[in-house]
RNA sequence: GGGCUCGUGGUCUAGUCGGUUAUGACGUCGCCCUUACACGGCGGAGGUCGCCGGUUCGAAUCCGGCCGGGCCCA
């Protein structure tokens, strides 16, 4: 044990974070593959090397770093990695915008080592923060989804769906953002509200209605509704398009709402989802308009390279000037937007890669995992059920995972490389054997590359340990934290992966996180200015308070505003827990303390069933992920229990020598150190500092979870009416006027049971107290009655109100002694016991005394 | 438009398979520097538990409707 003079008198987190950061050893949270303790693989999200590590993120980690720590002590070789998922558009952008180019200006190879250093450059920056946040990654599973050793397992993933008919290529129709230049999966279309026009014209003797007017070179046919009797004349008949001239059929669907414009609507390729349903329903032709970068193609004649506003203007221009444009009205639309930079998506028929969806094979592994809440399953249940296009995966950048394909020039067979020379850049290398078909070595490498949630969705896949056979040794994970913004996306790609490349789902649970609001409620963002970084709280407040903050801020799963007051209220939780932590070893080194003292007096038995109680809550509250519930038990426990209440009550008996303070100093040291340990997964700079102090030279993170049981139902009982007289004491000294510390003279407690209490209660309260069996001497009168309401409800329903008139209504004796019978309403019915409880008003004779009266403790005080 | 979720003192929040006086934090007011702590202690004020209706002896809690916020999806 350190000596009391070592503690500063102020708790400083900034010095203490420190210094426990350096000493700490990474290789304490390894993941050990050799071990017989049961595993605990927690599959991390990988999260975007932007360089800054978000609230939001901080948030999540925290609840993954409460419950590894936790299971580390609860016995589990826990693996806790931690991934960066490097590809994407944001970094190329980014790089562009650093190095004043666009990403034509140099080679695709000169542009991903560009990609590459600013990636590697953001990580060093979040690794950062993630250590001063205690986070106890395990860094020797750390994994960074650019690297080939990464990368080659997102192609052999590939590859294996392609071997076993889950991807495939094919010209379909994909959505397509024209600015970014590249395919987008659904996941990635973001919806938007807008104004836009709603364009009446005469399209071949009818009237139709469009808010898309430059992709009528693009119209392959006009749809009705089949009943639609305004109609009947043009089934069957084709007609022609406007201004462009080419003849379109008729069609019927159900699907056409005739209250929308005017009945008849245009069939473009493509204007929306639902020409593309049309589209294959009715098996039409394909005129593509738009091309790639958004310009209009050779079919729009002499619209052609005009971009789609510009040929609307000139569309909407020339039909006016021919008299065709009839009327234009505004209207509210949706639509879909490129999540990244806001373009409105195109959809463009490409050649595209494709992974096959199979809702029935998502839905069921999805069921086979728990979900915390449970109500997030439901996301994930309606996102499956509304999929109706394959995922898209082929995206035309070049910061990606290559698609590990090439085509043989001569015969257009596709060829793919030996899985062990993977990883490869068909764009650079050649295959190593001609072409199976037609022998020839002329080959061109496919350019497209892949969606990043192609490397991010074998993310548990790489943790467990895959190498392309079956199930990895580690598989499944046991959890899945992540945030509700992307179960339609990494929950859902990661389901699908794991179940095609393993065939089973991919981790037992997975606990699903709220969003980080700012204090004014909305979504941090950088117009509202309500952003906080985690920064900024380490700076203020230091790590373990901002992990507080992420315990108690909300349930877990719940969004969380986030909130100053609760980092305050932290940072104060410390403070106390900093003087419980110095007033326990100021008093246990004066003698140490005796693991086998006998625990006599009341208050220190109170205390350890307390203690029982708080571990059993926190305990299931860290099995069931409810973190919020957990830490505000140890709280509760440490401020209100053990420094409010226990220690005032026991204070002066520790400050005098004799036996009964080895009880105390015991209880004390028990107490104190079951706390330390369920602090750990929360404050663990916090918590491994006060331990240190008891226990130089070991960790508290090294310690088994607090196992401590203490049963003692006479304790829980007696205890609780002794911190009862005491809190009843006080607050009539108040009442009276008198300091807390001002003297009493003798005062008597009636209480049921005989107390031992070793002159607890009479230092705390200052005064001469005697605790009695018998009967107080008083005279007494009784004032009122107290029903317990839910007997009387139970009991006598529709007569409670009657029943109680007739309690009232009896003799004060028979109050005292209460009858067998009582009549209620003119009949005599059986009278429960304990229904009611008289209060009463006492006197004492000759002596001037006041009286308090808790539960069935009768409390007499003379003043001095 | 559909699905999910939430609405509790000034602010945030617990409780939500019905039951005596609705939890805690921040703020606020009063008293108290008692040898761990004034970054503290003790006590107080402050709530028609979004609104309306229903079920029940009894509703913050269950049911229905409405209003409002958030998220996801059309």
């Amino acid at each position: 044990m350190a000596s009391s003079d070592q503690l500063p008198k102020n708790y400083d987190f900034a010095e203490v974070e420190e210094r426990w950061r350096k000493t700490w050893r990474d290789e304490d949270h390894y993941f050990d593959r050799n071990s017989k303790k049961p595993q605990f693989v927690i599959d991390t999200p990988p999260p975007y090397p932007t360089g800054n590590f978000h609230i939001g993120n901080a948030l999540n980690w925290c609840y993954i770093d409460f419950f590894a720590r936790y299971k580390r002590m609860k016995g589990f070789n826990v693996m806790f990695p931690q991934g960066w998922d490097c590809h994407g558009l944001p970094t190329e952008v980014k790089v562009e915008e650093l190095n004043h180019i666009t990403k034509n200006d140099v080679s695709r190879e000169e542009f991903r080592k560009m990609c590459r250093e600013l990636t590697e450059k953001n990580i060093a920056a979040m690794r950062i923060t993630l250590r001063k946040m205690a986070f106890s990654t395990d860094w020797s599973n750390e994994y960074i989804t650019m690297t080939p050793k990464y990368y080659s397992k997102t192609q052999l993933s590939f590859l294996r769906m392609l071997a076993s008919g889950y991807i495939y290529q094919s010209e379909h129709p994909v959505n397509y953002c024209t600015r970014c230049e590249t395919a987008i999966a659904f996941a990635e279309v973001a919806y938007e509200d807008r104004e836009t026009q709603l364009n009446y014209f005469d399209f071949d003797g009818v009237e139709i209605a469009t808010t898309r007017p430059e992709l009528l070179a693009a119209c392959v046919a006009v749809a009705v509704h089949p009943n639609d009797e305004r109609y009947n004349k043009l089934k069957g008949k084709s007609m022609k398009v406007p201004l462009f001239g080419h003849d379109v059929p008729v069609v019927q669907d159900e699907a056409v709402d005739p209250k929308f414009g005017s009945g008849a609507v245009m069939i473009c390729t493509f204007g929306d989802k639902q020409d593309v349903h049309w589209w294959k329903q009715h098996n039409l032709t394909l005129r593509k308009a738009i091309d790639r970068q958004g310009k209009m193609t050779e079919i729009a004649g002499k619209y052609k390279g005009l971009n789609t506003t510009e040929c609307r203007a000139a569309i909407l221009a020339d039909m006016k000037e021919k008299k065709i444009l009839h009327k234009q009205e505004k209207l509210a639309q949706r639509v879909g937007t490129c999540w990244r930079c806001k373009t409105p998506i195109e959809i463009l028929s490409e050649r595209q890669w494709f992974v096959k969806i199979k809702p029935d094979e998502i839905q069921k592994a999805a069921h086979q995992v728990t979900w915390y809440p449970e109500h997030m399953l439901l996301r994930m249940e309606n996102w499956v059920e509304q999929m109706e296009w394959d995922w898209c995966i082929s995206r035309q950048r070049i910061f990606a995972t290559p698609i590990p394909v090439w085509f043989c020039k001569k015969c257009g067979e596709m060829v793919v490389p030996d899985e062990k020379d993977l990883p490869v850049d068909p764009t650079l290398v050649k295959p190593k054997h001609p072409c199976k078909k037609c022998g020839s070595t002329e080959f061109a490498g496919e350019v497209d590359v892949l969606d990043t949630w192609m490397d991010s969705s074998i993310s548990v896949l790489n943790v467990t340990g895959w190498d392309g056979n079956g199930k990895p040794p580690f598989f499944p994970a046991q959890i899945r934290p992540q945030g509700h913004d992307i179960i339609r996306t990494w929950a859902f790609y990661t389901i699908l992966r794991a179940v095609a490349l393993t065939g089973g789902k991919p981790w037992e649970e997975i606990l699903v996180n709220g969003m980080v609001l700012g204090e004014d409620g909305f979504k941090m963002s950088k117009s509202r200015g309500n952003i906080i970084v985690p920064e900024e709280i380490l700076e203020k407040n230091g790590a373990d308070a901002l992990r507080q903050w992420g315990a108690m801020g909300a349930a877990t799963g719940s969004d969380i505003m986030f909130n100053w007051n609760d980092v305050v209220s932290a940072s104060r939780f410390q403070t106390k827990m900093w003087n419980i932590t110095k007033f326990a070893l100021i008093q246990l080194e004066k003698g140490g303390f005796d693991k086998d003292a006998p625990v006599t007096a009341l208050a220190d038995r109170w205390l350890l069933v307390r203690l029982s109680d708080t571990v059993e809550q926190v305990s299931d509250a860290m099995e069931a992920y409810q973190f919020d519930v957990a830490l505000k038990a140890i709280r509760e426990f440490a401020w209100d229990a053990l420094a409010d209440n226990y220690i005032e009550l026991v204070k002066g008996r520790l400050y005098q020598q004799d036996a009964s303070r080895a009880s105390a100093c015991l209880v004390l040291h028990t107490a104190f150190d079951a706390l330390c340990r369920m602090l750990a997964p929360f404050t663990p700079y916090f918590a491994e500092e006060c331990y240190s102090y008891f226990n130089p030279g070991q960790s508290v993170h090294k310690q088994p979870w607090v196992s401590f049981t203490y049963d003692d139902e006479a304790a829980r009982v007696e205890g609780n009416t002794l911190v009862q007289v005491v809190a009843e004491v006080r607050k009539y000294k108040h009442d009276n006027g008198l300091a807390l510390n001002a003297p009493l003279g003798r005062v008597t407690i009636y209480a049921p049971h005989s107390v031992n209490d070793e002159g607890d209660t009479g230092r705390t309260l200052n005064a001469d107290v005697h605790w009695r069996t018998d009967a107080a001497k008083l005279d007494r009168a009784i004032t009122d009655i107290d029903f317990n309401r839910s007997v009387v409800g139970k009991t006598f329903r529709k007569e409670g109100q009657a029943f109680m008139d007739a309690v009232k209504a009896l003799s004060p004796v028979e109050l005292e002694k209460p009858p067998k019978t009582i009549r209620i309403n003119g009949v005599e019915t059986a009278l429960p016991e304990n229904v009611f409880t008289p209060k009463y008003s006492y006197m004492e004779e000759g002596a001037k005394v006041d009286v308090l009266t808790i539960g069935d403790v009768i409390v007499t005080i003379a003043k001095k």
